[in-house]
DNA sequence: TTGCTCCTCACGTCACGTGAGGTGGC
DNA sequence: TTGCTCCTCACGTCACGTGAGGTGGC
């Protein structure tokens, strides 16, 4: 809902001929943490853990990156959001330079890349079922749209013709439509007859 | 790897007629763990959250699940693997109890669903380009297999023609397989010399 | 001179992981 | 009686988030 980053246009120069938006100037860390829809915090933290590298820095002590440095951080957002951890993200980053020639440093990549497109399939399959699941839920729930004072509502959603013609429910169905949760503050105890109030 | 949990055969009675592992009997804390790929902290972890709660317990302390909380996490699972946070989980499985009527619990969960739905369709594109993006990387370096004693490999392997010959290489070529990275201990400042021992 | 950007600590948070030390049930 | 399962604290971890207080550059 609310941007982690201050998005504003990121060069609201003049003229964008001379608004030294250009190609291949260095990036500050603002300008990578826009550019990947990322923030300060997480450029600056990839630094410590020894992903990225500044070139250089002003004599403010502002960082200057390469562009280079922000393909190396899109990839690496991209990882992440993928689910990979840093640490397994480092390992793909090092293959090459760890390797003794270049046909080692292919046979190693070659392995691992099949790994996480294998990985990356899993994932893919699961969240499609997931994506099916949801989607199935919400045509049925639709149906319920004009359910208005029934009989069943709260509690016996599941006795509601609507609900209990379905053959194979999806999950989230069963899950969300079913029975009423009452997550907090159930009194097992409580004297009977406080709860409803009758009309005298 | 190494699964997290201890994954022996749940259930290694003599007969399976008189092993007990039927239908609808109470699940414990282990069950849940293991039909759901999740572990014992995460169910006990989950419980203290308010989104599982045990039927009741043995006199011993032992947690007891119906089967329908075993739905209920393997929904928050699944959830979790797509990127949703606890407290957006909690929001959707509070959806229905906290509506007035039928009619406004659809209403809202319509909603809800849908954006979840537009969040995974999103996901799935981004995780399918990285998916995209690997496999091309791997089509490249796999000609890189027979690449031994190359005058370019580690640092200027930009300049081979296996490379170089991509035209729009994907992102992940461009940040595994160009310039080496010597990620820690560079000495820049160190006496030249040092460095390589050359034979006297 | 005024904003907006970026800086360095440093503590907080989310969703669990990982023992320590103890009991339970077939 | 012996294992294996489960229990309750309680501290650790990963990948950042979130101020506090200060400087920088157009």
């Amino acid at each position: 809902v609310a941007d982690p980053l201050h998005q504003t246009a990121p060069h609201t120069g003049s003229s964008p001929e001379e608004a030294g938006a250009s190609r291949d100037r260095q990036l500050t860390t603002g300008d990578m943490a826009r550019l990947s829809n990322s923030t300060l915090r997480t450029v600056r933290f990839y630094e410590e853990e020894g992903i990225l590298r500044p070139v250089a820095r002003t004599e403010g002590g502002h960082r200057l990156f390469e562009r280079t440095e922000l393909a190396r951080l899109l990839l690496v957002s991209d990882m992440r959001a993928a689910g990979l951890s840093l640490g397994e993200i480092k390992e793909l980053l090092a293959m090459k330079s760890s390797a003794e020639s270049g046909g080692a440093a292919a046979k190693v990549a070659t392995r691992a890349l099949a790994q996480r497109i294998r990985e990356l399939d899993e994932k893919l399959g699961a969240l499609t079922r997931l994506r099916e699941d949801l989607v199935r839920t919400a045509s049925v729930v639709a149906a319920c749209l004009s359910c208005e004072g029934h009989e069943f509502f709260p509690e016996q959603c599941d006795r509601c013709a609507i609900i209990a013609s379905e053959k194979d429910p999806p999950r989230a169905l069963k899950v969300l439509w079913s029975v009423g949760e009452k997550p907090l503050g159930i009194v097992e105890t409580a004297p009977a007859g406080e709860t409803t109030k009758e009309p005298e």
